[in-house]
RNA sequence: GUCCCCAUCGUCUAAUGGUUAGGACAACAGCCUUUCGAGCUGACAAUGGGGGUUCGAUUCCCCCUGGGGACACCA
């Protein structure tokens, strides 16, 4: 038997990261089985879909690196199809029109399927209040179209979240009833947030957009979230892609609710980051920036490459740069206000960051080593220590007391950018109390 | 309220009858260091409770407790 799943979201909001786990868990199962991944959108409900999501779903899919074998098919097309099969319900006694609806007959007894991770689930049909096919307004409802469909497809596996255990016992006597085959079955857990509640709006970024948009790369992402509710085996961590299809076993599934761990979504997609070719970051992270209107496209890049290679180790995501490193792009820098009281409202700061400035000025070669030496050297001849003169130093240059190495950043900024902000620093900034 | 599902460090997880209960993130301490970060080292940290079954239970069974989910002509 081929596998054959879908992914089948709703276009009524931005893709949650929780259904994102759930194409991805599809999807690496589709791989991993040489199968088929299938979208499929279920847009009956025409008051509540809408194109925006629907484009949305799609771009955040294609960040992911999820593609579809098939589709997208919309439900909102196959009308014929279930009115089709609710007159063959009809027909045959067990549907019933009530009310301008078409409600199935339900009789009762104990209806058990097989959950691939839980295994037997047995439920009683007299708790099913009521189960409607068709809605009045000639639409069919999500349990009807989900068996129709799934049943056409040839749908082999039915991987969801959890929260549709309940529905699954109605599906499954909607299949009998209709004489068609049955699909495993596989309910995922949910992804909760800090009160272990579903991940919802008040934790914070919850669509896969908003993580785009941060600056999270895919592999780090697809990455983090497979390992939520799953391991690879041996205490791996960082697994990328193609291995988490080669390794991934959806009997493996944990069967508890996963926490979504901001902390270790940032420190796997740190180390994605450090693991990249700098000058492949660098593109990024200039595409990044035009985007922001911080570069401009005309940039040099072996500049951007300089600066690259200097804060890779600091980033955790790309946002970051614009965040921590935004001196390297401005001119003159942005001036933190602590920073300043702290470090040039001291007595004799200007006067030691012009000595600096004349110093350095008579370099010939404007570089790390040389930088390093003149600067040690005047904290030795002046009998300074060298935090005395670094850390001013440090703000006069980025406006900032957190930096990467100074002397890297004087050297990629340049002699001509480095003597103007230590001259404005020490006489626009330096020791007025 | 009814029904269903679940239960290992703070978090993500490994170990399905025999381990000093392992790893990772976080937090903490130290090293390195011009700051921060990165890196390295170290210490701390868990089988929810009670009954069984067994020579032996994280592991199998039952009860309790706790958490979550579902109870729409929404999906």
């Amino acid at each position: 038997m081929s596998v054959r799943v879908r992914f089948a979201p709703s276009p009524t909001g931005k893709l949650h990261v929780g259904s994102a786990r759930t194409a991805l868990f599809n999807w690496l199962f589709a791989k991993h089985h040489h199968g088929t991944f299938i979208l499929r959108i279920e847009d009956t409900d025409q008051k509540r879909s809408n194109p925006a999501f629907l484009d949305d779903i799609y771009a955040s899919l294609k960040f992911l690196g999820i593609n579809a074998d098939e589709g997208p098919l919309f439900q909102s097309q196959r009308m014929p199809i279930y009115q089709e099969h609710a007159k063959q319900l009809l027909d045959s006694g067990k549907a019933i029109q009530k009310e301008g609806a078409v409600m199935f007959q339900i009789s009762p007894r104990q209806v058990t399927f097989k959950d691939l991770l839980r295994g037997d689930i047995t439920t009683d049909t007299t708790l099913f209040e009521s189960l409607v096919l068709m809605k009045s307004d000639g639409t069919p409802t999500y349990n009807f179209a989900c068996v129709v469909d799934d049943a056409l497809m040839h749908i082999s596996h039915v991987i969801r979240g959890d929260d549709h255990i309940a529905n699954t016992p109605k599906q499954v006597i909607l299949y009998e009833a209709l004489g068609l085959p049955l699909p495993v079955f596989a309910h995922i857990p949910l992804i909760v947030g800090a009160d272990r509640a579903r991940l919802s709006k008040r934790f914070g970024a919850t669509s896969v957009d908003e993580y785009r948009r941060v600056g999270y790369l895919p592999e780090a992402f697809v990455n983090y979230l497979a390992l939520l509710g799953w391991a690879p085996g041996g205490n791996r961590e960082l697994v990328p892609p193609e291995e988490l299809i080669e390794l991934f076993d959806l009997a493996k599934v944990r069967k508890t609710a996963a926490y979504f761990d901001q902390k270790k979504l940032d420190w796997l997609n740190g180390q994605y980051i450090k693991q990249m070719p700098v000058p492949k970051l660098a593109r990024m992270l200039a595409e990044r920036l035009i985007n922001k209107g911080i570069l401009q496209p005309g940039y040099d890049p072996a500049t951007l490459e300089r600066i690259t290679a200097v804060i890779q180790d600091r980033l955790r995501v790309l946002e970051d740069i614009e965040e921590e490193h935004i001196f390297f792009f401005q001119d003159p820098p942005q001036y933190q206000d602590e920073a300043v009281a702290k470090f040039l409202r001291q007595d004799g700061v200007g006067k030691r960051l012009l000595e600096l400035r004349t110093r350095l000025e008579a370099l010939p070669q404007f570089d790390t080593a040389a930088i390093e030496q003149t600067t040690r050297a005047m904290v030795a001849e002046q009998q300074l220590q060298s935090k005395d003169l670094i850390h001013p130093a440090r703000v006069a240059v980025t406006g900032r007391s957190v930096s990467p190495p100074l002397f890297d950043v004087m050297a990629i900024l340049g002699k001509t950018k480095v003597l103007h902000r230590l001259e404005y620093a020490a006489t626009k900034l330096a020791d007025t109390q």
